[in-house]
RNA sequence: CGCGGGGUGGAGCAGUCUGGUAGCUCGUCAGGCUCAUAACCUGAAGGCCAUGAGUUCAAAUCUCAUCCCCGCAACCA
């Protein structure tokens, strides 16, 4: 394992308001960086997410506003902060693609790439194909029928301009040799076979990086062609090692988050699967940036309503800030992480929110805390008793405690299955309801059985304890309220963590 | 013949790589208990694992074929 941690996000592009997708990678993400941090110590570990603010995309919608593209993306970046201050997200930096110390690493990484010796990694060429001028968007000649443009029917022009290419069809035999020697570098293992099987049976093109400045003015300069603008992708991926380090002098990348000694995970959606998987390493491999001890690009399902793609187009897309002020912060955290394994595809709704919370958190979890809080209020009145001797249950239940925080399979299966993490924590909380129901502590109290009785609720005690642990880093609030109300000595008891959500129609 | 994913009790899923009594959650039904948020615990009903063929002592799991559903198909986050 290695000593330290770097966790990525996508940076989001701000051209609208976030969206339930953007959510779940971040807390996907934040879970991870916290699970990461009670293991590793908090200095080991970076967490970075951000925003992706240049491109066609964003001059447009700025002109729709009204605003210059910097005021518009201002604008929007606030509302994804206040998003992820409100989901709890502890990333360590938020980087902008318009900041300076990102823009400067994207114009050192293109002249590098520029005056690569003996063979150029970019070069100058034209570039002929269709194109449609109301949309702004280039076509393959395979998608054009009748030379009308795919999107919006209207007549497509042919043309022809100078344009800056990165020789990606250089690197694809590397890459495949690089993703079959490491079998963790795309996961999950459907996604690996997916860009596997398309790195073979296809043959790249490079890739065009420029945009000519008459078009779109919103990008970051070509530092040797002032006509050009780089291509958003291109500087959007250049962000994970932009805000993480600097290339000195020689052209060599300096940083304390890119080593041997570090474990490098970028999260993302699968419809980003490609950029991450392909031209993402290829750049890293021509910038010549040693690849970390252990790198990892997983990506993760959609959420669905039901049959329906979330799009903004068909009306369907959920705000992320309704549903967390509608059942709370760490029932969506739960809810998005538990309900489908990650990598998969989910569907969601308020249905399944509301059948996860009773069941789960309210029923098992709530009452299992409420119920001791009452125990140890009524049997002692409120002070924690000491540890006893434990009966065989009690036993096993200590064992599976330990095994919660040491066992390696379950440290390595939170890490990305999720679902099944959770699953496994449940179980201890089963373990527990049913321990306090087979002790039968209201008998011992009638057969004043007092040492019984405290082993019984110093155990009981410390299972939520760990618990509380173990969720933290799925529901940070959660397990500071249950450490709050379990303190060292004796308990502070609350009001129910998760009250039932009543879905029987009322008479 | 483009590529990939999926079709498992009423619902949602795991299991398939590394064949060997079909598992989980919810729901339903019956019972138990009272510390608790009508919560908790126990038990039961319910599946020819899409279809057909093959390999094998043995197939949800391997092979082939067929049907159905869903993504992707390159300058579009």
């Amino acid at each position: 394992m290695a000593n330290k941690f770097y966790i990525t996000t996508p940076i989001y592009y701000v051209n609208a308001s976030p969206h339930i997708g953007h959510s779940y990678t971040n807390i996907a993400a934040d879970i991870l960086a916290r699970f990461m941090r009670q293991r590793l110590g908090r200095e080991n570990v970076w967490f970075l997410t951000g925003t992706d603010e240049h491109g066609q995309k964003i001059q447009k919608a700025a002109d729709e506003a009204n605003l210059s593209p910097q005021e518009f993306v201002d604008k929007v970046v606030v509302q994804f902060k206040y998003l992820w201050e409100k989901l709890n997200i502890s990333y360590d930096d938020f980087i902008r693609t318009t900041e300076f110390r990102h823009i400067l690493t994207v114009t050192r990484v293109l002249e590098i790439l520029k005056n690569k010796k003996p063979t150029p990694d970019i070069y100058e060429a034209k570039y002929e194909g269709w194109y449609c001028i109301p949309c702004e968007t280039f076509w393959p000649k395979t998608q054009i029928e009748e030379k009308l443009c795919p999107d919006c029917k209207r007549p497509i022009e042919e043309i022809s301009e100078t344009n800056y290419f990165f020789r990606l069809s250089n690197y694809q035999g590397w890459l495949i040799e690089y993703i079959e020697a490491n079998p963790g570098f795309v996961q999950p293992a459907n996604r690996r076979h997916e860009v596997l099987s398309f790195l073979k049976l296809n043959r790249l093109t490079d890739l065009c990086i420029s945009r000519p400045k008459e078009r779109l003015s919103w990008g970051i300069p070509l530092p040797f062609s002032p006509q050009h603008v780089t291509y958003v992708w291109f500087d959007a991926l250049i962000n994970y090692i932009s805000a993480v380090g600097t290339f000195d002098k020689d052209g060599k990348y300096i940083s304390g988050w890119w080593g041997k000694d570090t474990q490098v995970v970028h999260l993302i959606g699968k419809d980003i699967l490609r950029h991450h998987a392909v031209y993402w390493p290829i750049m890293l491999h021509a910038l010549n940036i040693e690849f970390p001890k252990d790198m990892t690009i997983f990506a993760h399902g959609w959420w669905m309503m039901g049959q329906d793609k979330m799009s903004k187009s068909r009306g369907n897309a959920v705000a992320p800030l309704d549903m967390a002020d509608k059942f709370g912060i760490d029932t969506y955290r739960y809810f998005l992480l538990r309900d489908v394994p990650f990598g998969l595809d989910g569907n969601f709704s308020e249905e399944s929110i509301i059948k996860r919370f009773n069941s789960d958190l309210a029923n098992d979890l709530g009452n299992l805390v409420y119920r001791s809080l009452t125990m140890v209020e009524k049997y002692f009145q409120g002070k924690i008793p000491q540890e006893g001797v434990l009966n065989e249950q009690g036993k096993r239940i200590k064992a599976s405690i330990q095994a919660l925080s040491t066992e390696p399979d379950l440290a390595l299966n939170i890490g990305f299955n999720f679902s099944l993490g959770l699953e496994k924590i449940w179980n201890l909380i089963a373990m527990a309801n049913k321990y306090v129901e087979e002790t039968k502590p209201w008998n011992l109290v009638k057969e004043a059985k007092t040492t019984e009785l405290e082993a019984f609720i110093r155990l009981l005690v410390d299972v939520i304890k760990a618990v509380a642990d173990a969720i933290y880093a799925f529901m940070p609030d959660t397990a500071k309220s249950i450490k709050e109300q379990f303190g060292d000595q004796e308990i502070k008891k609350g009001s129910p963590l998760f009250p039932r959500i009543d879905t029987k129609p009322k008479n």
